[in-house]
DNA sequence: AGGAGCTTGTGAACGTGAGAACAAAATCGG
DNA sequence: CCGATTTTGTTCTCACGTTCACAAGCTCCT
């Protein structure tokens, strides 16, 4: 038994090595800290080190650090290669996984010519996109290839992690055929929710979203009463100013 | 700081007109399917349509909805038009935020030539680098202008969200001088932990990281065990195989 | 050898978020 | 005009995440 079975109040009910999802997110945060502390050439660092050099709180550091075994020497702290590995073991980086992206526009381009993804545990094996225009163009020492050789490359290099940089439209058509050819995790750029069966993971990056977050905050910064910078809102009477006019009421 | 003097454990003590970080995060992605509706024709939607557009459960949304006021009507649902006006209000985005990009590489290029930022509450007023060779190359219909400006636009334009995309190296300094010229909103692509005064705001995009995180539970799917694709771990004996041998002591 | 001084690992308290469930309000048909 | 039907707004409960605080454990100095 698993402890799973029990499922009363008390303890968070931790599965079988399963590490929270908060946790897992902040994982590549310290190994990417301690790749910077190891190559400052520092043997050892505390969890305050770590913790400062990873922009969070110590307690929590030294929380999430507890899931995955326990790595440190009390009284003097964590040796940073051993923890770097051991971290990166947990992720899964220690070996390079296949990827490809989808749709080489501008943000593909970009991730295209980026070098930092294969010093993280990644390698790209494939550009595809549908436009006949494009296939065949190098970029870096790779080719542009077409996307009706998806599946063949999937199979080919065992791919699990697919990017999509295509537009919002054919970007579902795009995961459906990721999903069939085998791909179980996709890094999503499209400003569309994507629906996939289950087993598959779903990450989205979406800049516009972060950027009306930022712009939330700085709203209620400056003005602090609903005041924005250029304040030209009318008054509270619930009707758009330059949007086609629509009354409160909804059926009339 | 504008309450706080009830400090009890009633209510989730929300803060005058303060919506929870995590409902923030999720107005955007309701204002975007709101939009796709409105584009498709449709008027009105009840809590169930919204939520399947926006990827998120029925009752998540309608108790979102309900910390920006009643904006929907009992039995029909809610008005499209409207209900999008009142979020991008909320959000801030009824008029547009002046944004610099700082860093005209790879990513910089990507997002200069992006046309979705205007459409979603976003102007890119300046586009920012430090090499002489990039100064003055024009992108779509701006030029690149030199870091060294950053002040005299910020001010001249009342930019007040800065976008950094230069290597880790120099974001921290980028970011400094972003601060000290009165940006208080920065969205950063170096994968570096910056740190800013309080009052300014920061989020991070990381990509690498989004791929680590996909790649842990793909760890996990395949092998179950820690069993990765290409197994080749060895024993638990503490040791980094292919990193320079470091024991698990410390001080020895 | 023994105690002083650190730092980890974790139990417990607290706060935030998610989802089920339901009463309140609006429309519509008769 | 009234009751059936629909869908919102909200309450309640549980799960998850964060932080505090401290005992356990390690090293080093005397
Ligand atoms: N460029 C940015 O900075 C930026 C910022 C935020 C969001 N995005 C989003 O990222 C995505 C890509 O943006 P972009 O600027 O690179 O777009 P883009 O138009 O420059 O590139 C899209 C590419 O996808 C290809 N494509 C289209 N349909 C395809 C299909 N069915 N199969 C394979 N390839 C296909 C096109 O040929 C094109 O090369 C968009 O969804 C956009 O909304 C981009
Ligand atoms: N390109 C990608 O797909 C990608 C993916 C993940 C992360 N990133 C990160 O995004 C950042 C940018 O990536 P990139 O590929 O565009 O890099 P890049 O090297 O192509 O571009 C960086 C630009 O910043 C400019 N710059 C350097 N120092 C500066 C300074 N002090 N002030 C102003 N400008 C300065 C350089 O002149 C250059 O034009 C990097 O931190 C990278 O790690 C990029």
């Amino acid at each position: 038994m698993t402890r799973a079975s029990s499922r009363r109040p008390g303890p968070p009910t931790r599965t079988e090595r399963g590490i929270p999802e908060a946790t897992v997110a902040r994982l590549p945060v310290y190994l990417r800290a301690l790749t910077a502390l190891s190559d400052s050439g520092i043997a050892t660092a505390s969890s305050e080190d770590l913790a400062t050099a990873a922009g969070v709180n110590s307690a929590k550091l030294r929380k999430d650090l507890s899931y995955l075994g326990s790595y440190g020497t009390r009284g003097v702290g964590y040796d940073v290669e051993y923890l770097r590995y051991q971290i990166a073991r947990e992720i899964g980086v220690t070996q390079d996984w296949a990827v490809v992206i989808v749709g080489i526009g501008n943000l593909g381009h970009a991730l295209a010519n980026y070098s930092g993804f294969g010093t993280r545990g990644f390698r790209i094996v494939a550009l595809l996109d549908a436009d006949p225009a494009l296939v065949g163009e190098r970029i870096g020492d790779m080719e542009v290839r077409d996307f009706a050789e998806l599946e063949d490359i999937v199979e080919a290099d065992r791919v699990s992690i697919g990017v999509i940089t295509t537009p919002a439209g054919p970007a579902q058509e795009v995961c459906d055929r990721l999903v069939a050819a085998g791909v179980t995790s996709i890094l999503n750029f499209a400003p569309v929710v994507l629906s996939v069966p289950d087993g598959v993971d779903i990450r989205k990056v979406d800049l516009s979203i972060e950027l009306q977050i930022l712009a939330y905050h700085e709203q209620r910064k400056s003005g602090e009463v609903a005041l924005p910078q250029v304040p030209e809102l009318p008054a509270t009477n619930g009707l758009t100013p330059d949007l086609p006019a629509v009354g409160g009421g909804v059926g009339a």
